[in-house]
DNA sequence: TTTTGCATTTTTGAATGCAAAATTTGGAAT
DNA sequence: ATTCCAAATTTTGCATTCAAAAATGCAAAA
């Protein structure tokens, strides 16, 4: 297995909540379950930590790393910073074949919020914000805009979510659309930021609350 | 020593260009230098693969990253959006006593303008784009922009600097010190990416060559 | 019953050794 | 002289091993 393969493995573990934030990880188990020995998983786990998903304490081993509400904040206000360059340069760079996939992109997932299916639509959602910064052409803006989202994620928190956001949420994807499909790059990076600095709120205020055995289901009050 | 420690003193051998971009990384020597064995330099090498300042070739060694004009181009872009998003942030968050440090910086540089000292003017230059993004008073934030400049710098470019940039530069620095006396974000953003903006220009059409034994002076041309 | 000190066990961090892969070297054939 | 191929050497990647640090458990004392 490739050192990558490691990385990735134990990085797929880490967001699918299998060891959860705060959790140590278990050297030994791990070694046994990727049939390494603890040599590579090292390397692997001090690069995790370097990404900021493991929290290494020296001689006290490593853990899966634990959000606090203000690494929360942080991690969203840069995430806004890099989707909003993002627009800007997608803007300028997309092509028409790319701006039809993301706007079939987004027809499904109207159809998910309108079926009610909020793990779809999440799912929808976050292809479309992908796309969106595959388009911008730039490998170093979205490796950091995929680690920073993976950080995010990890806090596995849950916002209820109500109707009224929800609709909203959908509205504000309706203009990202349009300011894309008029390439209004500024236009659409404002868009953009609202849509995070929304979403943040919603966070934020549902307190996002990292416990260890948390549930992982998304709920609509 | 410390793992992390390892990791620094590598960083700064690559900084300093002492394995210069494209070189291979002779493990051996540097693990007698560092009084080391292969396993943390290697877990370093790793981590310093992740930053993007060490190319891994399995099974053919590590060497360290080479910048196209893309990668420069790349990381230019990024660094303008983040620099973008801390004036933002700064002006919201900045204290006075951290503005007056930053006018104070500004007036050390502007003096070492006058005297032609380029050497304590990009000094002097970087202190304050540094001290704009610790106002800003996001960690994470902070963390990718070291990153994304060290990789920048990495490029051991040297621009000519002509009189009349120099003085445009220097013209832009007092805008820039100015919309952060006014804590006037937006236009702090635009002064700092139109900043940002030249200095790639600038770099991008003077090749910033990235030869081997490249020499590292400073030029005023 | 709770707490403190010490011995034992476990786990971490690093060095060494070994097999596999790649590079280099040397020689032969064209 | 050049090119091609095979052997030798070097280097990589990983497993194992070893020493040190921390955690645990237990007994004795308060």
């Amino acid at each position: 297995m490739l050192h990558e393969e490691v990385v990735g493995r134990i990085r797929a573990i880490l967001l699918d909540g299998e060891i959860p934030p705060g959790a140590r990880i278990p050297e030994r188990e791990l070694c046994e379950r990727l049939e390494i020995s603890r040599t590579p998983l090292r390397e692997a786990l001090k690069v995790l930590a370097a990404e900021g998903l493991v929290q290494l304490l020296p001689h006290r081993g490593s853990r899966a790393a634990k959000l606090t509400d203000k690494d929360m904040r942080d991690l969203f206000e840069v995430c806004q910073g890099l989707e909003a360059l993002a627009g800007e340069l997608a803007c300028e760079r997309i092509t028409d074949a790319e701006i039809d996939a993301i706007a079939t992109a987004h027809a499904a997932m109207v159809q998910h919020y309108r079926d009610g299916d909020l793990i779809q639509y999440y799912r929808g959602n976050r292809a479309i914000h992908e796309a969106i910064v595959t388009a911008a052409g730039n490998p170093v803006l979205a490796g950091l805009y995929t680690s920073v989202t993976a950080r995010i994620r990890r806090a596995r928190y849950v916002t209820p979510m109500t109707p009224q956001r929800w609709a909203f949420a959908v509205k504000e994807h309706e203009a990202i659309l349009n300011a894309l499909q008029r390439r209004d790059g500024v236009g659409l990076a404002h868009i953009l930021r609202a849509h995070l600095r929304h979403k943040r709120e919603e966070v934020l205020q549902a307190g996002f609350a990292e416990t260890e055995g948390g549930d992982l289901t998304l709920r609509i009050a």
